[in-house]
DNA sequence: TCGAAGCGATAAGATAATCTGATGATAAAT
DNA sequence: ATTTATCATCAGATTATCTTATCGCTTCGA
């Protein structure tokens, strides 16, 4: 009865991960082989089968099932130690891993990096962009440190503090300029275009429109850019969050209106694992990330709506 | 920044235990050099020092303090996963580590080893006899897998099962032999002889008399077999648990007498970590234990007390 | 039905990680 | 001042792990 090594332990969780010897051993930047020794090696030392290898695809055995949250758990622990080790020592240097929701990202990134690569010049930044969902789940695993995305998350494991609100804007095509701004339920008989399926943001504006199922037509765009477009092209109108504004409607010949009571929003937040060996840390970046923003924590101080052209 | 490897991690557990290279390096079977190394590469991997050389004595910094906690419960984790594999597999194969308080073992352990060896040739028992408070230790930590000791221990992470309960006798010289039993009162004003400070027999002792300061004389014995001897040799009284009784009395000229009302008594059960892999087994185990004591759970019928000498 | 392609297992030799034994350096104890 | 205890360092040996080449099996398309 031989103990896994922390190796073993690595090139199982990979394998659990992509169930593909081939792509989990490149992952693990080794060959194959090597890999299937290892995994052989662990299973002998257990003195069980972890995998089962049908012709077409590797799954895990009822073994394998049982174990693999306890090795990401070992391997989430052993991590951290890192984490810890540079959190007692030196404030703010090292990898700092952020995810970010992409109705966020291009408009808040630019902001952010060069504030805190100029406030703490040894931090090595790395993003990632993707959904809600996908960037719980990275930051359960300590696959992220931080994520940025909209509130409430609630995930009991997480830590979340607000950074700042936003207002959502009407944008429709360039001849309604003028015209008065529908209320929303106007809006739910106009040709309202949306995000793709598990964007926040498309719940968020169907939620402010009371509207709960989807719309009529299938056109969902994947990306707020995208959605500008269409308006421009006259397919409908769409509403985007303040915050993009600016950089969307720069070259697109459309009409930008501000609703009246009540004011669609919502609110940006951090989260991190409550867990975390940076929290500190984390906690005085997310004061910069609130500055960055331009706009005092927890409240807005929105330029007016404004008319924009190509 | 690398991460450490288990073997860091295991070296590191070591070396902070025994506070001392050449120690901690003969527990691990390598060399002192290695270790040195091994500490060394960690300590560099993680950027900062685990521990304080100072001439006369290793001691862990700040960082090392925060760590060795953590380390730990990596180490248990990784080592519970050899004993999940096996829980899962065979149901009763592999190392069995338990751990017995001093006043119970020379009188169960002889029972109990051969019928779970005979019942489960597969397993491989190590007993390990030490006071409660150790016990618990080691359990915790997962260097044992059960431990049988009085209850109630009341840890909250801790499982506890009552395997039987065994009443005290009273042990005087054998020329009281025919004269009435004391009473609890009576007893006090008796130079009444215990063990020494940590077993919880000698507590268990005392709090029948209601005793609640050590009594007069410091004699105190360092097993139950010395306090029969003592006995014997007419230096006072003594209390020992029922199951002691026929191997301690069987070459001494004692005389043993059972109480009236009230009856001293204690629970004797079996403890082990609620997390630990091995839960079901260990209760099928304490059945055993049971069993062998000769005693259906939780009852009692005890041979009537009897007189012996040497 | 047959050959091609995909995939994991195996083997042999190369490389990297780790260990041992000898020795050095430092500080306390005699 | 000398001895002793203790941890660090070094060079060479050993062990663990990796890579490349190849095998055998299964599936899929012609």
């Amino acid at each position: 009865m031989i103990n896994p090594t922390l190796r073993q332990l690595r090139y199982f969780d990979a394998l659990a991960r992509h169930g593909h010897f081939g792509r989990a051993a490149e992952a693990c930047s080794i060959s194959q082989p090597a890999l299937s020794m290892q995994i052989k090696e662990m299973e002998e030392g257990l003195g069980g089968t972890l995998l089962e290898r049908s012709a077409r695809q590797v799954t895990l055995t009822r073994l394998g099932e049982e174990l693999i949250e306890r090795v990401r758990d070992i391997l989430r622990s052993v991590d951290e130690l890192g984490d810890f080790a540079r959190a007692s020592r030196d404030r703010f240097a090292g990898r700092l891993r952020i995810g970010m929701i992409p109705t966020v990202a291009p408009y808040l990134l630019p902001r952010i990096i060069g504030d805190l690569t100029r406030m703490h010049p040894e931090l090595d930044i790395q993003v990632r962009e993707a959904l809600t969902s996908k960037l719980i789940q990275e930051l359960s695993e300590g696959r992220l440190d931080t994520a940025i995305v909209a509130l409430p998350v609630s995930e009991a494991s997480l830590t979340e503090v607000a950074l700042f609100s936003e207002d959502f804007l009407l944008v429709r095509p360039l001849e309604d300029e003028g015209t008065p701004v529908p209320s929303r339920e106007m809006l739910r008989e106009m040709r309202l275009l949306l995000l793709e399926e598990g964007h926040c943001f498309r719940d968020q504006a169907l939620s402010f429109c009371k509207m709960h199922s989807s719309p009529r037509e299938l056109l969902d765009a994947s990306s707020l850019s995208t959605l500008v477009q269409m308006v421009s092209a006259g397919v409908g109108v769409t509403l985007i969050p303040e915050m993009a504004v600016q950089v969307e409607t720069r070259s697109a010949a459309v009409s930008v209106a501000r609703f009246r009571n009540p004011q669609p929003s919502r609110t940006i937040g951090m989260v991190w694992r409550k867990t975390s060996p940076l929290a500190r840390q984390l906690t005085q970046i997310s004061e910069v990330v609130c500055l960055s923003a331009g706009k005092p924590r927890g409240k807005q101080t929105a330029p007016p709506a404004r008319n924009h052209r190509s």
